[in-house]
DNA sequence: GTTTATCAACTGGTCTGACCAGTTGATGAT
DNA sequence: ATCATCAACTGGTCAGACCAGTTGATAAAC
C-alpha cells in the first residue's frame, strides 16, 4: 500500500474508532508523520484529502482538530466509514435506501421528461442481464447514474456520487445474493420501462416511489435475524 | 492569499471556465507549480483536496486528467461552482431548492418523531429574530441544519452539508432581501411550531412540503425580471 | 518484414531538511 | 496587577533530489 494511502487509511481508522475523539486534536504533524512511517509531505497530502472530505479541520498555527464528522462533514465521510470501519452501523443502509426514496422518484420523472429515448434503451438493456448478484448490482447502480444525469439537475448525480464507491459492492454482496430481490428489480426494470414507452410520467414516478420504498422492506425482511 | 489557496483557486477558475476542457490532461506537476507560482509539494496538496472533490483523475505515471465533474464529481464541486465561476448557471438555486424539496419534508418528519423538544426550542427563537436578511439567512440554515442532524439518518446532514459554504450566502443576498420571502418563512416558522407542539407529525410534514415548494414557485417569482 | 524485448523519457510519488508564518502562553518589565 | 515581549509550539512553503509506474520509440530477434 502506498505511503499516502496507509497513511488515510490510518487516519480515518483511528478517527472511526474513536481512538482520535471529535473535536481534539491531532499530534503535531511531525510526530505524526513519523508514528506512521511517512515523511511530512506526504502526511500533508493525505490531511488534505481527509480536510476536503470533511474529516479534520486544519489551521494555520494551531493544532489540527477531529471535526464533528456526522454532524458537519461532507458526503465522502460514507466512503471512509464503509471501507474503514469493522462493521457498518446497523442501519447504515436502510439511512441510504430511505435518502434514495426521496430523490429517486423526482430524478427518475425529470429524467423521463428530459430523455426518454436515452431511457429506452438503457431499460431495453436490462432484458440480456445474467441472473447475477454482479449484474445486477453494476446494472442497477448505471441506471440511477444514468437517471441523475438525464433529469438535467446535476445535484442529483453529484449526491448519488457520494455513494459512488460502495453502492455497487454493497448491492452485489448484501442485496442481489438474493432471488426476490433480483426478481424484485427486474420486474422493476420491465414496468419502468412499459411507463416510459407509454409516455406515462406520472405512473413512472409513482411506480419508483412504490419499488424504492418496497426495497427498504425487503432488505429489512432480509437482514432481520443475520 | 496563500499559494495552496491561490493555486486551488486558479484551477477551478480555468477548469470552470473550460481552459482545462474536461476529459483532457493537465499539464505536467513540474510545468503546472511553474506557472502557478507555487512549488511542486504545495501544488500537490492543492491536487489532492480537487482530486477528492472530484474535479481531477490522478494516477500514478499517466497524466492528471480533468474529470467530468458534474456528471461523476462530488457535492463539493459545488462549493467551486459558486465561488469560482463568473455568475451562476441560471437554474442553480432552483436545483438546490428542488433537492430541498425532495428531502426536508423526510427529516423534518423524522426529527420531530426523534426529538420534538429540540425542535421547539429552536422554532421559539424565531420569535426574536431581527427582521433582516442576515438574520433570516443564518437562523433558516441552522434550523435545516439541526433538522438533518435530529433527523437521526446521518446522511441528511452530510448531503445538507455540501450546500454549506453557500446556502448562508445566497440565502441572504438574493432571497431574504425581499419581504416577501422573510414573511413568507416567519409564517412556516410559526406553523411548523405549533404543529410540533401538536404533535401532528403528519401536518408538519406536509407543511414542510408546500411551503419547500412554494419556496420555489416565490424564487422564480422574484428573479423572472432581474 | 513482422514481432518482440528493451530502454529512455515522460508521468506522478516520496523523501530530505531547511526555513517562513501564525498562535499561544510563559516571562519579565512596567 | 497589568501589559509588552518573546520563545516554543503549531501548520505552511520552499528547494532539489530520487523512486516508481507508463508509454512509445528503438533495436534485436524471428
Amino acid at each position: 500500500m502506498r505511503p499516502i494511502d496507509h497513511a488515510q487509511q490510518a487516519l480515518i481508522t483511528a478517527i472511526v474508532r474513536g481512538e482520535y475523539p471529535v473535536g481534539t486534536a491531532l499530534p503535531g504533524e511531525r510526530d505524526l508523520a513519523a508514528q506512521l512511517g511517512v515523511t511530512r509531505p506526504t502526511l500533508r497530502e493525505a490531511l488534505r484529502r481527509l480536510e476536503a472530505d470533511g474529516w479534520l479541520i486544519i489551521q494555520h498555527g494551531k493544532s489540527t482538530l477531529v471535526r464533528n464528522y456526522l454532524h458537519e462533514g461532507g458526503l465522502n465521510v460514507l466512503n471512509g466509514i464503509v471501507q474503514y470501519s469493522r462493521d457498518l452501523p446497523p442501519d447504515f443502509v436502510p439511512n441510504l435506501l430511505q435518502v434514495r426514496l426521496d430523490l429517486a422518484p423526482s430524478y427518475t420523472r425529470l429524467a423521463i421528461m428530459n430523455a426518454p429515448h436515452v431511457l429506452i434503451s438503457v431499460l431495453k438493456a436490462h432484458k440480456t442481464l445474467p441472473d447475477t448478484p454482479h449484474a445486477y448490482a453494476h446494472y442497477d447502480w448505471q441506471l440511477h447514474h444514468t437517471l441523475t444525469v438525464q433529469s438535467g439537475n446535476p445535484i442529483y448525480a453529484l449526491i448519488l456520487n457520494g455513494f459512488a464507491d460502495f453502492y455497487e459492492y454493497l448491492a452485489e454482496t448484501h442485496y442481489f445474493q438474493h432471488d426476490v430481490a433480483r426478481q424484485a428489480s427486474a420486474a422493476f426494470y420491465a414496468e419502468l420501462l412499459s411507463h416510459v414507452q407509454a409516455g406515462d410520467v406520472d405512473e413512472a414516478a409513482a411506480l419508483t416511489q412504490r419499488v424504492m420504498a418496497a426495497s427498504i422492506t425487503l432488505w429489512e425482511m432480509i437482514h432481520q435475524t443475520s
